[in-house]
DNA sequence: CTTGTCTATGCAACAAGTTGCATAGAAGGA
DNA sequence: TCCTTCTATGCAACTTGTTGCATAGACAAG
């Protein structure tokens, strides 16, 4: 379970409330590993009682007050084990590919426009994905001589940015098929 | 849940039994969408109940007998409603990225074997997806005139090649980078 | 003055995915 | 002969992930 894992690394970088946690994972930390608010206060609530992490009450004026967590020892002692045990490469989930290849059993060009749609979307991604690196890494601000962290956060981001442009290769290719899948049956399913 | 869509799919391709798609998702339908036997039977026995598939009892010698599953018609017409309704773009869940912005926290150079591994293993994929893509779509053995169901089947698995090649190259890129990074410090963690 | 958004935390119920185990006959190798 | 592998189906327990809802003060827009 890499969810204990990854809220650890993002506390290791910097301690923060289950509210930055949520907003971390929506920004940065998702363009690897997505969470929603409820199941992040579940595992760090886990972890406290486990021992893995600390709190601190931060009071605040004009808002709530927020818990601070930070890693113990323990928690980091979890994530060094974790780190040195091998993982398997990951499984993908891909919604889109099931839509594609449902499609030869309904009308190739209704999708054009959800393919459009998530082309979109991945379009959006990569324009944030870049403003960061260049936010961080590449722009005036960046830092002349990156640490090892700074080196591991570029090289993952770099990652998110082949992903998303490859995806929109590949989603120009699928509209290409279907414009000619289309073209070939103006309309109504295949079979 | 696409894993319902993602097996309706599959028996419109193919009917077949529960043990056979489970095969199949450890190979075609694998690059896009994963599952094991026990989440196939159960979501079989689902949908037979509610009537979206029908079952054929086929005895067999030498081997046990099995049930062949066929797609009805109000299967067919949840996976049209689905097909038409829009999807969120797929949330990514990698470890591996993971494990690579923990590095910084613990030791760099004790993951350039773990990296390699899965170096092996998505090089191992992508040979694979392209044997398929000769045996069906490329090689002498494969049809002339595509139907609209073989073409749209061909470009989710240029997909998954993409996908491979992309994830190949980012892997070069993350082991350069840890390499770096050892010869920068040559042993130990970094903070 | 009401409605909506932002910060901040959390419960409860449900859906989906994982892991371990069980059965059982046939075939093939040590 | 015993052990393993392949075909074939399934239960039970557990862990994760999702969805809906609740609270609550501050602030901005209409």
């Amino acid at each position: 379970m890499a969810l204990d894992h990854a809220i650890l690394v993002s506390l290791l970088e910097k301690p923060g409330s289950g509210y930055e946690l949520a907003r971390r994972f929506e920004r940065s930390i998702g363009y690897f590993w997505t969470a929603t608010h409820q199941q992040i206060y579940r595992v760090l609530k886990r972890m406290e009682s486990d021992g893995w992490i600390d709190v601190r009450e931060v009071p605040q004026q004009a808002r709530p007050d927020k818990k601070e967590y930070s890693v113990a020892a323990p928690g980091r002692a979890a994530l060094s084990a974790w780190l040195h045990e091998p993982i398997e490469p990951e499984s993908v989930r891909h919604d889109l590919a099931v839509k594609i290849r449902g499609a030869a059993f309904d009308d190739p060009a209704a999708l054009i426009r959800e393919v459009e749609r998530h082309h979109r979307a991945h379009t959006d991604r990569l324009a944030h994905y870049l403003a960061g690196e260049r936010r961080d890494f590449t722009g005036p601000q960046a830092p002349a001589t990156p640490d090892a962290g700074q080196e591991l956060q570029h090289v993952v981001l770099r990652g998110g940015i082949a992903y998303e442009r490859m995806t929109l290769a590949w989603l120009d290719d699928v509209l290409a098929t279907l414009h000619r899948l289309a073209a070939r049956h103006p309309s109504g399913p295949e079979r």
